[in-house]
DNA sequence: CCAGAATGCCTAGGATGTCAAGGTGTAGCC
DNA sequence: GGCTACACCTTGACATCCTAGGCATTCTGG
């Protein structure tokens, strides 16, 4: 039960390229593997954000192919095979230009939202 | 190399589903066309946010495809044929709709971005 | 001991939305 | 006459995301 792959209707998608950002944040925190990157940050938004896994690996070769991201393979606390990524020195400047980038945007729409005549 | 996503420093690009929003919010207040829908939203954003007419103009038809806009031709002050976009009734329930998911979002992102161990 | 769930990785195909780069035509100004 | 601003529209490329699968391992219950 509780399957979560459950889908309410009206339910937030990830808007593109905020998803890079957000495994970058999880990933800054300590190495992490893939799987455990999904239960974080659905656990960390509260079940608002919902990454499906079709769409994290991509991204995740994606951001190691750029250099932002590396991997190593390790074990779990279950133990088991997993692999483990974390940011770069170039990872991390990334991440502080994309999150300075999202603050800008979240203001600038804010300032569109809510102007009035 | 030749990342394409090139971007010039402080050149903010948009999210893709934003602009649906942005257009429904500056129609919303009154009938306005095209042309004039670019530069309200970049001057209101104080230029942080540049919306291309080659982004804007598909936007326009699949929301008017949608019942969201319903556009009628009248006259520009400057005495110029232009096509004037105004919500529907839909397009002000679908508008809020989409308000309430992208604070929604932004605030599950905001929670990831602040959390720490 | 065997089935099924949970963990963990990965891929293929298609849909969507944005951008770059063009095109049309009119009005106003020097 | 030529240039800029206004105002519309189209095409093609491309990145990203989602749906929907597949594979392998470990743990659990009957």
């Amino acid at each position: 039960m509780a399957r979560h792959t459950e889908k309410a209707p009206g339910d937030a998608e990830l808007l593109q390229g905020t998803l890079d950002m957000l495994i970058l944040k999880v990933a800054a925190l300590r190495p992490i593997h893939g799987y455990a990157i999904v239960q974080r940050i659905q656990q960390i938004s509260r079940e608002a954000l919902q990454i499906r896994q079709g769409s994290l690996y991509p991204a995740l070769y994606r951001l190691e192919n750029q250099g932002l991201l590396k991997s190593d393979w390790g074990k779990t606390e279950t133990g088991r095979e997993a692999k483990y990524y974390s940011l770069t020195k170039a990872g991390r400047k990334h991440f502080e230009a994309e999150t300075a980038g999202w603050k800008r945007l979240c203001d600038a729409v804010s300032l569109v939202l809510e102007s009035a005549e």
